[in-house]
RNA sequence: GGGGUCGUAGUUAAGCUGGUUAUAACGCCGGCCUGUCACGCCGGAGGCCGUGGGUUCAAGUCCCAUCGACCCCGCCA
């Protein structure tokens, strides 16, 4: 059994065998993908990191050989000396990479063998998501698994790249750091040698990227896992990656310049996709009343339009009531309705109801009128105001949401990607790529009655706006910036504020008091009085860019060992109860 | 915290209005097979129907609870 790897090396990846390699001897190392058994001779695929081969063992070559094959099964681990030829005319395998050859095998040794596995490793078979995370390790076999992981290795790589070509330095920040209850729930480390003290791991490097500005490094980076401790989503991890940037005496427009040619850069080498630069921008508020989501997706179009002018006075009640209290009704229009049945209107009565919008019709525009149940209760202005207001033809399907502004367009919001998806608008290929801008700094928290950052405190607002920062806080603009693909947000960053005088004023209007603000940021608030430069910065969020690079459906599938939705891991059982000693130890107990 | 979908063989699923011995495919085991590549043919093993309780003469099927997976709302500055 022994002595294989001492007298061989590995020559070749299975996978970059080719017609070139033809009548030269290699050694081969790898997983048994497949076994096929012909009595005679048997075919195995190996399988290694680079793709599979095909190994021939004929008993006329090595007939002791041929017959310790015999034993292979599924996921054993071999070494396979041989030699590659090309297959014989006819018997090439356009399907995989190296199917123009094959290895005719004269030695083996069968480094390890490999219980039964769970589920079959091709991706044919689809298994549920808790025996793959649960045997996680056989899962990252898979093909397609290890292409994600691989490309956001590269994709990583080309990003350090293009940072330490552009004068970032790459600094860490720590993990145990200071809780700072703004924002997601921390995860909290106890402290042994301080008891009854607790440190947090970072929700983001923040407040250390600022300082590391009035440090004076200029341009800093960072690829660091963040935490934060809030429900998951198909693209939410308690755990996940982000690319950290902050730069000194920069302005908005520079920031969003150098981010965008770093991401066209991680396109090119890793996609070998141009992306046209600028990038489209957007305003927040023209975000949110056309698409209703301050992350537009504008792969398509579907875009919501005001009708509350042309119905608040309708004979439709429901319209004209909400209209009257304050309400908007508003519309969306699909071109081509066909495909659309009456059921399928019905239900998406059911869809927005998801996001509490009480009012919900359609139109089917004919060319000699609606189809509609609300076609009645309207004048013939008002159908013709609204078709041509949509700008539908004949044909079209026009879908009306009434409540208030904000129901509506998050229930819209939801619909035109519901209804995009639905009916196959999206082109799978595309990669839409927006900035979204000019956010207002503060929104009014309804949960806390007080005003709240949208981004973060150290945001910076606009300078004209300033002034109104105290008398009125809801119309200031913040230096703030997201890039949003394909309607998913992937980076957000801000112009920080650098002086001390305008920090005091937004914490003010937080309602934070001095005290509690001192308390919290303190040393921030200090560092702010020894010279801080005008600085910003942004943060990309990896997975989900390696998600829309890899096309996959999951943020579980870009990440090597992830959490499930009780934010749990399968594999290793964590999180898991811990002994009274250890308990004892950080001085704590646990109170249920 | 809330809404939804789902838990049946190793895996993926079927199992109707409650009724005899719970099906199938793949995988697995044995046999045959010297050109297959999701090899083929013959045979076989394999089940706490997630768990607990209830209704019933009878429960995989109905009811309640509970655990788990996934999707969504809230939440995620």
């Amino acid at each position: 059994m022994t002595g294989f790897l001492t007298r061989r090396k590995r020559t070749h990846y299975c996978g970059h065998l080719k017609a070139s390699h033809a009548g030269e001897d290699v050694v081969l190392m790898g997983w048994v993908n497949r076994r096929r058994d012909h009595g005679g001779v048997i075919f195995i695929d190996l399988r290694d990191r680079e793709g599979l081969v095909q190994v021939v063992f004929n008993p006329d070559v090595n007939p002791d050989c041929h017959a310790e094959a015999g034993r292979i099964r599924n996921e054993f681990v071999l070494a396979v000396h041989g030699r590659v030829r090309r297959r014989p005319e006819g018997m090439e395998n356009p399907d995989l990479g190296t199917g123009d050859v094959e290895v005719m095998a004269d030695e083996l040794e069968i480094m390890n063998e490999s219980k039964t596995p769970p589920f079959v490793l091709d991706q044919m078979t689809d298994v549920s998501e808790n025996v793959r995370l649960k045997f996680r390790y056989l899962d990252l076999r898979r093909p397609e698994i290890q292409r994600n992981l691989i490309l956001r290795s590269g994709i990583a790589a080309a990003a350090r790249d293009f940072f330490y070509r552009n004068g970032f330095i790459e600094i860490e920040t720590p993990f145990l750091t200071k809780s700072t209850p703004e924002g997601a729930r921390d995860y909290l480390v106890p402290s042994r040698v301080n008891p009854g003290t607790f440190f947090a791991l970072p929700q983001s490097p923040q407040i250390f990227k600022q300082l590391l500005m009035v440090s004076g490094f200029d341009r800093y980076f960072q690829i660091v896992k963040c935490f934060r401790d809030e429900d998951l989503r198909a693209d939410r991890q308690p755990e996940f990656t982000q690319i950290d940037v902050e730069m000194s005496f920069v302005s908005e427009e520079d920031v969003v310049r150098i981010m965008e040619e770093m991401i066209a850069h991680l396109f090119r080498t890793c996609l070998g996709r141009d992306l046209v630069l600028p990038f489209p921008r957007i305003s927040y508020r023209d975000a949110m009343s056309r698409f209703g989501k301050d992350s537009p997706d504008t792969r398509f179009g579907l875009e919501l339009r005001d009708l509350t002018d042309i119905l608040k006075g309708s004979g439709f009640k429901l319209f004209s009531e909400i209209a009257s209290g304050g309400g908007s009704i508003q519309a969306i229009k699909v071109d081509d309705g066909k495909s659309l049945s009456r059921k399928d209107l019905d239900d998406l009565k059911d869809f927005v109801s998801r996001f509490s919008a009480a009012g919900l019709a359609w139109a089917r525009v004919n060319p000699e009128g609606w189809t509609s149940p609300i076609f009645k209760f309207l004048t013939p202005g008002e159908v013709t105001a609204i078709t041509e207001k949509m700008g539908a033809r004949a044909g079209a399907v026009i879908i009306f949401v009434a409540d208030s502004p904000g129901v509506v367009r998050d229930a819209l919001g939801h619909l035109r990607i519901h209804l995009a998806e639905k009916l196959g608008l999206i082109d799978p290929k595309a990669f839409a790529f927006t900035w979204v801008t000019g956010f207002p700094l503060f929104e009014f928290s309804e949960t806390e009655k007080r005003y709240v950052s949208t981004h973060h405190p150290f945001t910076a607002p606009v300078p004209d706006d300033v002034p109104f920062i105290e008398s009125d806080p809801g119309s200031v603009h913040a230096q703030a910036y997201d890039l949003v693909l394909n309607g998913s947000e992937i980076g957000g960053g801000s112009i920080r504020i650098h002086r001390k005088e305008v920090q005091a004023l937004i914490f003010k209007a937080l309602g934070l008091g001095e005290e509690e603000a001192r308390n919290k940021f303190g040393f921030l608030l200090d560092a702010l009085e020894y010279g801080t430069p005008p600085h910003g910065g942004i943060a990309f969020g990896l997975d989900r860019l390696v998600m829309m690079m890899t096309g996959a459906d999951s943020i579980r599938d870009v990440i090597a060992f992830p959490k499930t939705q009780k934010a749990a891991c399968p594999l290793t059982d964590a999180p898991s109860r811990v002994s009274v000693e250890q308990l004892m130890e950080l001085s704590l107990k646990i109170a249920t």
